[in-house]
DNA sequence: GAATTCCCTGAGAAAACGCTTAGGGGGTGC
DNA sequence: GCACCCCCTAAGCGTTTTCTCAGGGAATTC
């Protein structure tokens, strides 16, 4: 089930209406906290493990629809605090935290039952987008519930990561896609550089603000190249996309 | 929920219709009760704490719906500050007053939850316009309260900052915007030009004070001109603004 | 009706802000 | 190992915005 707030936003629902419920298994609180904060925002309910213990134990009572889980921890292996999850919580899915050199095949092997995962540092609209798209999956959520962002004739397929507007498909590198779903999952709304700075870069990313007019700027060549602009800049406060408005001539 | 006040002022309440809570997070006692005060001018209720464990304290019985904290506290830095409060009132919103020059450094994820931040020098109605959009989005208020205000045919949107009259977009720069909202905030009242001032501009402008004539005049020239006028003089008295009376030809 | 006070607005300087280009470095695939 | 693509830094440029200053006009007072 999905429901659609005032500003817009659509949020996954169970299908009884009640919050989704995600579980935040990571030893660094830092971490914990991001991303508690971010998933919280996405208006889903969230209990959070230090270690592989308080995981299972938390998990039990909390049974989440989701759980996010980082491949290190202190007291025990990954893996094997994975099997123990799928012990209480057989088909809850996963999404995998690990180091950008964690070994590619153990991971591939783990994604195969329908989990997923992501390295670090990562960005919070990945896993946002990522864990959304798992618990779409799971049937936790309602089922119909689409995996496609539409703002006027512009279109972003988050499963396929296809993006055209007025039929034409455009190809986006992964970083302009990243901030172009970002901006269409909020239309009609300024965001400022700093919003979009915390949501789209990973979160140790320590460089210039300017990257995001960079970005920007490579995103209206390619979107609004020789069209009716849809990306617009509000001085001193952000950028927001909306539907074109055709030109009167 | 919201109400609306004899004077016309929209007034955001929680879904009981108490008001809204806030606590003030500063070891500067001068921000603290300028920001009192502007916040229960705004129909809140508010306690303010000077340092981080008053903060955490206070927080945990008066509840709060929003919180505006200080980066820069003498006893702990900002962030463990707000750990400790998260973990007292998980979903609350904070808003962060930061340094300009912090904002470089090290304020990364400071909007990734959702919540917002200011940076000091600031204006109170770039506090009050971000907190009130803060609580919105928490739900902390009834959820159906507006972002757009207006008054006779001239609309403001604060999501998307589009102003328009009679059908017309208007472009404003961010001050002209600024002032126009608090006009729009409190239509049918006159407004002081020392008011507009201590409101619209950071409460450390040490300038001339004929800037509010002047960008009143700017204001004129977007959103009345040759049409009826809606700001109007109150010669020795200040500014106000007012639905447009049809003129009587 | 003259003086005074208050308000409005034009001109222009300085600063802030955003956009773009060029290029380096790292990673990936062939 | 080479070529390609992607991400980002750095710097320069043009534009927009903000604000000061000053002159003139309008309302108010005496």
């Amino acid at each position: 089930m999905t429901t659609t707030s005032p500003q817009g936003r659509t949020e996954l629902l169970r299908p009884d209406g009640s919050p989704v419920r995600v579980l935040v298994v990571d030893d660094e609180q830092s971490i914990t906290e991001l991303l508690s904060m971010a998933l919280r925002y996405e208006g889903w309910q969230i209990r959070s493990a230090g270690d592989g213990a308080g995981a299972v134990q938390t998990a039990r009572d909390f049974r989440p629809d989701a759980i996010v889980l980082d491949m290190m921890l202190p007291d025990m292996d990954g893996l094997s605090v994975l099997g123990r999850l799928r012990r209480e919580l057989q088909d809850v899915p996963v999404l995998f935290l690990t180091a950008k050199d964690a070994v590619e095949d153990r991971i591939a092997g783990l994604t195969a039952g329908g989990d997923d995962y992501v390295t670090k540092p990562f960005s919070l609209e990945e896993v946002v987008a990522r864990l959304r798209g798992l618990i779409r999956r799971s049937g936790a959520a309602d089922r119909r519930s689409e995996s496609v962002l539409v703002v006027g004739d512009l279109t972003l397929d988050e499963d396929s990561h296809e993006v055209s507007r007025g039929g034409d498909g455009i190809h986006l590198t992964a970083t302009e896609f990243e901030l172009l779903r970002f901006l269409m999952r909020n239309p009609r709304r300024v965001l400022s550089k700093a919003q979009i700075l915390d949501r789209v870069w990973s979160y140790d990313f320590g460089g210039q603000a300017n990257v995001v007019e960079l970005y920007i700027s490579y995103l209206r060549r390619k979107i609004d190249a020789g069209r009716e602009p849809m990306i617009h800049t509000r001085r001193g406060a952000g950028y927001l996309i909306k539907p074109a408005v055709p030109a009167v001539t």
